[in-house]
DNA sequence: GCTTACACTTGACCTATGTTAAGAAATGAA
DNA sequence: TTCATTTCTTAACATAGGTCAAGTGTAAGC
């Protein structure tokens, strides 16, 4: 499977799409490279992309009124990362989203997505899934976050999720599971 | 516009559909209703339907290991319900969802619901639509437990939500905030 | 290979929220 | 109206995790 068709891969798993469809869905699409700490988003600006990671590594945060970053987001290969409550309404966003790794992306445009999702309907169906499962999974998050504490919510993101820790430092995890690094760094030494 | 009409009402907001989808719809939904206290869905069993709420207020919670609720949702009028997780997997649910008025919902089974997304991809849209706002809400909801005090999210949630006080106890709003009755008693008083 | 910045750890102390237990107030059924 | 149940509040005490400050790795870029 070329790294080139791996968006394409992904839609098949969910949908059915025709030849013609993958290459209007392709030709839509325009691949970008960015560079390790490089931002592909900054707070006030408009998301104007969605972006599916076909390699690489990358983190979207907020920084609260007394400038301390909160990270939402860690996303690597294969997945889609945008603001997209700015990409949807073309409103400024409050979101960073930065490269933690040099990363190479496929982008589209607020317009151009619009227009592919009534060009091809059946992307509506893969879309559908998509924000279902993330839905299903941010309020998995939310509960853990309310009612498990931070060791066990550490402890299943080692299970569910150990890639992750090769290739993110401690300080953005932390912050992604909702504590401090020297909290973070208490609950590993207990172990 | 009458109650029988108010889901073709929301559909409409975000998709178009033609007479005869709307009245495939409807006859797709089946009219049920349930008392106060009563329950739609037990713990343990598949969440064989999706409700959409015409009147009422449901609340959806699990139970801990150490038999205390924790509830994910309050829903009311004009809302969907359901354990969406158990719903699309047609596995055993860990949820319940229990009647917090006397309420009226129109339902829809799971098998019948994948071949109306099918037989009107219109729908695909509206779905599409309503869980990437869904998603959208549970991680703004996410970072307000991870990073604001419960203060704020309680004041917040008396400024978006206002018509929640009138209408569900004080236990299950502390618990949705992620707090004990206790935290917000305390939280109230300060004001 | 050095240097500098970043990543991680540790300890002392603090605070928001939880826990337990009791009682007051409100609501609903008879 | 009265009684029983549910809902809400209060207080004393406990604790997970935050804050601040310092120090030790460790790795990127020159």
């Amino acid at each position: 499977m070329p790294t080139d068709n791996k968006l394409i891969y992904y839609i098949k798993k969910w949908t059915t799409i025709t030849k013609e469809d993958e290459l209007a869905i392709l030709s839509s699409f325009e691949s970008v490279k960015i560079k390790r700490k490089k931002e592909l988003l900054i707070s006030g600006q408009i998301c104007k992309y969605i972006y599916f990671i076909t390699k690489g590594c990358l983190r979207s945060f907020y920084i609260d009124s007394k400038g301390t970053e909160h990270i939402y987001q860690i996303r690597m290969d294969n997945n889609w990362i945008a603001d997209i409550q700015s990409f949807f309404s073309q409103n400024s966003s409050k979101y960073n989203i930065e490269a933690l790794e040099d990363s190479e992306l496929l982008r589209i445009s607020h317009k151009q997505f619009e227009q592919l999702l009534l060009e091809i309907p059946a992307l509506e169906r893969y879309f559908r899934v998509l924000f279902q499962k993330a839905y299903i999974n941010a309020l998995s998050r939310l509960n853990a976050t309310m009612w498990e504490t931070a060791m066990d919510r550490y402890n299943e993101m080692l299970k569910e999720n150990p890639e992750i820790f090769q290739r993110v430092p401690l300080v953005y995890i932390a912050s992604y599971l909702g504590i401090t690094p020297e909290s973070l760094s208490r609950i590993r030494k207990q172990k």
